[in-house]
RNA sequence: UGGGGCGUCGCCAAGUGGUAAGGCACUGGGUUUUGAUCCCAGCAUCCCCAGGUUCGAAUCCUGGCGCCCCAGCCA
């Protein structure tokens, strides 16, 4: 969609081209490991960009895998939505559809190889006494009272813990590795946890004993014949146990198939897959956590997962995002291992650039002023023809219906016009787009006041065409009286007022944007946008680009800005009374 | 003051010893029946800082400084 000269390779890029090269890989092989216990957000869509656009360039695959080793958090609706969003954003996991659940059964029995090695052991620690036990980042931990007990006391124990035996927290299985180690993960992490009574969404109650994330990731990896493991920089700490999961277990050497036959006596050569770690993004005026976006939907602070103002795909699909947008965004914020905040500008500019190329063009009067035109006669009706888009013909034309009486935006006049103001002024002329030039005669106002509609004549010599003699700057929209359809348009602004919510040690919903919904119940559109299908999009010309939405029902439609158009005239106008 | 990372224009980001890409934003100008789009031009003598190596460094070395992550039986 774009000539831009973004990178559109990075580190990660060029290590696989490297590993290609060298032979080191056949083919390639990544996965996206959504945990089902949140909606996907924006920072979800830049690795699925990232994991699913790595293996199309590649010729490799990408597998879906739900890392859904924690059920208390977990449930059916989140599986769902991750797969329809995940789809929606244009990638396929053809069949490769997987849960770590499916590997439960094998885990378990790569759990007892470790045991079998004298490599983990069941630990009777409480959840205080083992933090006790791990010392800190800056003193070492202790040996677990637990930690030699035999291969055999050991193998029964964990028998006896996936029986049932135990209570919560009374027991876990923990890896042996070093508690003394610098890097705290290695200090024996817990490998398995005992969790009654709760209904794993895949699995039932068929276990009580869950596999931790540092257990069953790498394994899951190996088992997929991942060769590259894309993650965020926090896990990079992890990756030491990762590898040693995978080395201290006896995996498949062959797995999923087509992988390069070859080596030694018809043996699969197979390299372990590779974590690489890279920096999630950060986007400015949204909270990004699922724990902060599951604060906002459980507290009501916004109308549920999908809410326009929500940065989760959801709800940027409801807002007007495109696939195509928020495809391009990723490609431009590159994939690096650096901090990094985007701004919203560099969002909204790839929208922007989508939804101009694409959006038909209508006219919708957000704030109605009415005006009479006076020189037309109040039982003729003209036809116009407009195009639907200034630039791409195969859009097509609509017809408008123009009248005696039509309605502008209250904003395009002004009885004393700011300097450099192209609007309507008392006795000044401008354009009503796709139809003629009037000139505003006079004002008639209300019992209180203020403006209750403008008089005015038109220029009949102007369809099509500039009048003689003069010039008329300006051009707005309307919408006629008589077949305006009444509309409710939503104005979505963002959900945080500072760049960083939370990020001065507060509440970060003390940073609530109280602003960032304001709904307009009156404004009048034209019908041919009136009519158009749920998730129809727009630009309601001079204003931004619209989505209907579906709260509409058949006599009332419902609009969602998307974003505005920009805005130098508005920019400067607030820089001036600034 | 343990370990692991990161530091190139306001933001994102190329660059991997040969003399600072690109995008967004911003600033001028042009076209325009959307103050939109589009087009043209401008926008880092400098790459966190200080030394050093080299004919030559953002890229190598040394020493600082700053920021991020890790002490869940979360992922």
């Amino acid at each position: 969609m774009s000539d831009t000269a973004a990178p559109r390779t990075n580190f990660i890029h060029h290590l696989i081209a490297a590993d290609l090269a060298s032979g080191k890989h056949q083919r390639i092989a990544t996965r996206f490991p959504p945990e089902p216990n949140g909606y996907l957000h924006i920072g979800h869509a830049k690795s699925i960009a990232l994991n699913f656009g790595l293996a199309e360039e590649f010729g490799g695959t990408c597998n879906l895998r739900f890392d859904d080793t924690n059920p208390l958090k977990e449930n059916h609706e989140f599986v769902a939505a991750i797969q329809y969003d995940v789809r929606w954003l244009g990638y396929d996991w053809g069949e490769r559809l997987y849960f770590a659940s499916d590997y439960f059964e094998q885990l378990y029995v790569f759990a007892l190889e470790l045991i079998e090695k004298g490599l983990a052991y069941v630990c009777d620690l409480s959840a205080d006494e083992m933090r006790d036990y791990r010392g800190t980042l800056t003193i070492p931990g202790r040996d677990s009272p637990y930690r030699d007990r035999s291969i055999a006391d050991n193998r029964a124990l964990f028998e006896r813990m996936r029986a049932g035996a135990f209570p919560d927290g009374s027991r876990t299985l923990r890896a042996r590795i070093d508690m003394t180690s610098p890097n705290v993960n290695l200090r024996d992490p817990v490998l398995y946890r005992i969790k009654h009574g709760v209904i794993h969404h895949q699995t039932g109650s068929a276990w009580c004993l869950y596999p931790t994330y540092d257990f069953t990731h790498p394994l899951s990896d190996a088992l997929e014949g991942i060769t590259h493991s894309i993650c965020t920089l926090e896990f990079e700490d992890h990756r030491p146990l990762y590898d040693w999961c995978v080395a201290n277990v006896s995996v498949p050497k062959s797995p999923q198939p087509p992988f390069a036959k070859g080596g030694e006596g018809g043996f699969v050569k197979w390299n372990p897959p590779q974590q690489i770690e890279f920096s999630r993004l950060n986007l400015e005026y949204c909270v990004m956590s699922k724990r902060l976006l599951t604060q906002l939907v459980t507290e009501q602070l916004v109308n549920g997962w999908d809410d326009p103002r929500m940065p989760t795909i959801a709800g940027l699909r409801r807002r007007g995002y495109t696939p195509a947008a928020l495809r391009e965004f990723c490609a431009r914020i590159g994939v690096t291992r650096a901090d990094n905040l985007v701004e919203m500008e560099l969002l909204e500019s790839t929208l922007r650039e989508d939804l101009d190329a694409h959006a038909p063009r209508a006219m919708a009067v957000l704030r109605p002023l009415k005006v009479v035109i006076e020189n037309w006669p109040a039982e003729r009706a003209e036809q116009l023809t407009a195009a639907n888009h200034p630039k791409d013909q195969s859009l097509g034309t609509r017809q408008l219906t123009f009248g005696r009486e039509v309605y502008i935006d209250q904003n395009d006049f002004a009885e004393l016009p700011p300097k450099g103001f192209k609007r309507l002024t008392l006795g000044g002329e401008v354009r009503l787009r796709n139809a003629y030039v009037i000139r505003c005669e006079r004002v008639i106002r209300a019992a209180d006041g203020s403006i209750a509609e403008l008089r005015a004549t038109a220029d009949l010599d102007t369809l099509g065409k500039n009048p003689q003699g003069r010039k008329v700057a300006g051009v707005i929209q309307w919408v006629a009286a008589a077949s305006a359809c009444t509309a409710e348009v939503r104005l979505y602004d963002r959900l945080f007022a500072v760049p960083t919510p939370g990020a001065s040690g507060g509440d970060f919903r003390a940073d609530l944007n109280p602003h960032s919904l304001q709904v307009l119940n009156n404004c009048f559109i034209e019908p041919s946008a009136a009519a158009a299908a749920v998730g129809s999009q727009f630009q309601f010309e001079r204003e931004g680009y619209f989505i209907k939405d579906v709260d509409s029902t058949a006599e009332r439609p419902v609009f969602n800005l998307t974003v505005t158009l920009r805005d130098t005239w508005g920019k400067s106008q607030t820089r001036a009374a600034a």
